[in-house]
DNA sequence: GACCAGGCACATC
DNA sequence: GATGTGCATGGT
């Protein structure tokens, strides 16, 4: 089968097995960007704890949060985990986001995918994969997230293999698939709920809706 | 108590 | 370029 319905065939076994994702709950475009760090390396139902308190404290837009002084923003946040990281790297995020644009994302619109992508790497504590969060989630930029469920689900059924990276993993779906926005954000959004329940370091193959798609998985390394 | 969760920067080799 | 480590809370 061609790389374009093997992925295709994918995502539809998954959206099947689990419904739409509705992948990323929030009131406004700044809200996901807030969440976007808050998530890092943390639980959504923490986040959402931090994300939450910001939002009773009133603080949860741009020229507010860039004026806050660090050591209430770590308190606010703390439900998240790694407060002082985040809390730094949410001034620094949204201080850009506020300079640059004044608040209004829209200002954001003429530049390239691309661009953007590279500024936002440009800051401390934004890596590909919440710069691409932000990309897909809070700018509707078609530009496919990746992390390590993805690179579980590819690498064990040999799509790509063990030292594949970053770009590697984003790259095999962004040039087989069509460049389509709800595709991307629902797509990722299944890979994490497949990694979660099945894909894990010990894997549950045989339930897995993933199975009759991509067969046994191939390999035994340890993601 | 161990292990995990919607990463990233930095040190070291 | 690859590998190891710190960052921290809260649920299972």
């Amino acid at each position: 089968m061609e790389l374009n319905a093997l992925l295709l065939e994918t995502y539809r076994a998954l959206r099947q097995a689990f419904g739409h994702r509705n992948w990323w709950p929030a009131d406004t475009p700044f809200e996901v960007i807030v969440g976007t760090v808050l998530t890092q390396r943390t639980s959504w139902a923490n986040a959402e704890r931090a994300i939450a308190a910001l939002k009773e404290a009133g603080l949860m837009a741009p020229g507010l949060l860039a004026g806050m002084d660090r050591e209430s923003l770590e308190s606010l946040i703390r439900p998240a985990g790694y407060y002082r990281q985040k809390a730094a790297r949410l001034l620094r995020l949204v201080g850009w986001l506020v300079e640059r644009t004044g608040g209004d994302l829209a200002v954001l619109e003429p530049l390239s995918t691309d661009e953007l992508r590279q500024e936002l790497l440009g800051l401390s504590g934004i890596g590909p994969e919440t710069a691409d969060c932000i990309l897909l989630y809070a700018l509707s930029r078609p530009t496919f997230v990746v992390d390590t469920y993805t690179k579980r689900v590819v690498v064990r059924h040999g799509l790509l293999d063990g030292a594949c990276g970053y770009s590697d993993l984003k790259e095999l779906f962004e040039s087989n698939l069509a460049d389509d926005v709800e595709l991307f954000k629902d797509y990722h959004a299944q890979l994490v709920e497949v990694g979660k329940r099945y894909c894990r370091t010990t894997p549950l193959c045989g339930a897995c809706p993933l199975h009759p798609v991509l067969g046994d998985p191939v390999g035994d390394e340890d993601l």
